[in-house]
DNA sequence: GGTGTCTGTTCCGCAGAGCGGAACGCTATT
DNA sequence: AATAGCGTTCCGCTCTGCGGAACAGACACC
């Protein structure tokens, strides 16, 4: 094997794991656009498979390609999928009233996460009805190091999870970004006492948020709510759902 | 029937369409959740490769399983895939201006609807600030032949496209939705030569709305920008872009 | 508590899908 | 012209992944 491939064991198809890899290609790279062998040579992919690949998620809507320059960019029927998504995630709308609750409470924008591929991704947001306020994109996703959510995510995760992202890179996100391994363990371990986690502009500058995390039936985290606005109005406090 | 395969008829890879028609059907399927048994009846797919697909989409975070029901359903990784999305169209950006313009005029909603999969999506909207107003929901999809924007597209699309729709199911998804084709026909000729499109309550009761396609610069319709609002005001009209 | 019938999951051998190196047209650049 | 880059296509050999069948649980029904 080339490189780590499959992140758990299983028997799985390695067709489909490079297409979803391309896929991630265009989520992650800078420009939305992307040549064959811009993509062959980032993963690591003959040409001759990349095009492939691509004329399969051509063919379902998942890619498109511009006829005239010949670059590919994701296909208009990425938004079907994260159209179902959003209508199937039961938590939805179970955390929707508490999070009303939350909004009017602190008059401040109320968000939700969930944890996918080793990064945290805005599911729902409530904003207050006022002029100075704070919005998320809805989709957009952060690292795990960064921000109230993201340590509330890392701090209750399995220690293998969080090994692996405090052995990895810890880049400034903003100048507050804790970017030390030392620090950002002792600043997990505060979190995990206390049960919700504070920054103060580590993801954003200027943006200050408080964030809880909500658990299974079981001591797995499954989404983190959080209340962010701008970092000057901040002194309260938060409940667990 | 379960549908024909491949569209094009390229040189693709099996497994990936496969995989990604599993992912459509979490999208169209009517529950969220889904069985293995369930999509390999459903697909005609070995209940084997079924499981094998999912794992690799799981491992990718496309879809996600609960462990409590065994049951499947699509992944938090679907959104970051469709921001992305959104962050590229730089059809979104140009029309944005155009886009508010329009709304401003009319005081109604605008949005812009583009093409996949035989189905027509929303992509982008922009909402005036009335206290009565619509809004349509950004990734939701509907067929070619109800309401303003998918006339608009149908009327201008390919002769092949046009009679594919035309020939299958017409299905009412309002009292208003014209089902017959003969109807549809004579409805389209007259779009195709005006140039926009009327719908009032087609696709949904009591929502009226205009609709122009928007060509490349050939005589393909690249998007459809449409001006709708409830049924009782509207007599306006709109230029093209 | 058997017995039947659903699930989802795993096994394994054979066959053909699809990998990849190389060749082919392109369009720009020199 | 010549070079260099691109995307696309070809084709033979290989090894992936297909699928029937077996397995392991979870229920439901006498």
């Amino acid at each position: 094997m080339p490189t780590e491939n499959n992140r758990t064991g299983e028997r799985n198809v390695a067709a489909i794991e490079r297409a979803a890899d391309v896929l991630f290609l265009f989520a992650n790279s800078d420009n939305q656009t992307l040549g064959v062998t811009e993509i062959s040579s980032t993963l690591d992919i003959s040409k001759a498979v990349v095009h492939r690949i691509l004329a399969s998620l051509r063919d379902r809507g998942l890619v498109a390609l511009d006829e005239e320059s010949r670059r590919y960019s994701l296909g208009p029927a990425v938004l079907v999928l994260a159209d179902a998504y959003l209508d199937g995630i039961d938590q939805r709308s179970i955390a929707a009233a508490a999070m009303r609750r939350l909004c009017t409470a602190t008059n401040e924008t109320v968000t939700m996460s969930v944890l996918t591929g080793g990064r945290r991704v805005y599911v729902d947001q409530v904003t207050p009805p006022m002029e100075v306020k704070m919005t998320v994109q809805v989709g957009a996703s952060y690292p795990l190091h960064a921000g109230a959510s993201s340590k509330a995510f890392l701090a209750f995760e399995s220690p293998e999870v969080r090994d692996q992202v405090l052995s990895g890179d810890l880049p400034a996100v903003t100048s507050e970004t804790i970017t030390s391994r030392s620090d950002l363990e002792r600043e997990l371990a505060e979190v995990r006492t206390r049960g919700w986690a504070v920054s103060l502009g580590e993801r954003e500058s200027g943006a200050g948020s408080v964030a809880a995390p909500v658990f299974d039936q079981g001591d797995v985290p499954v989404m983190v709510l959080s209340v962010c606005g701008p970092v000057e109005r901040f002194r309260d406090r938060v409940e667990e759902v």
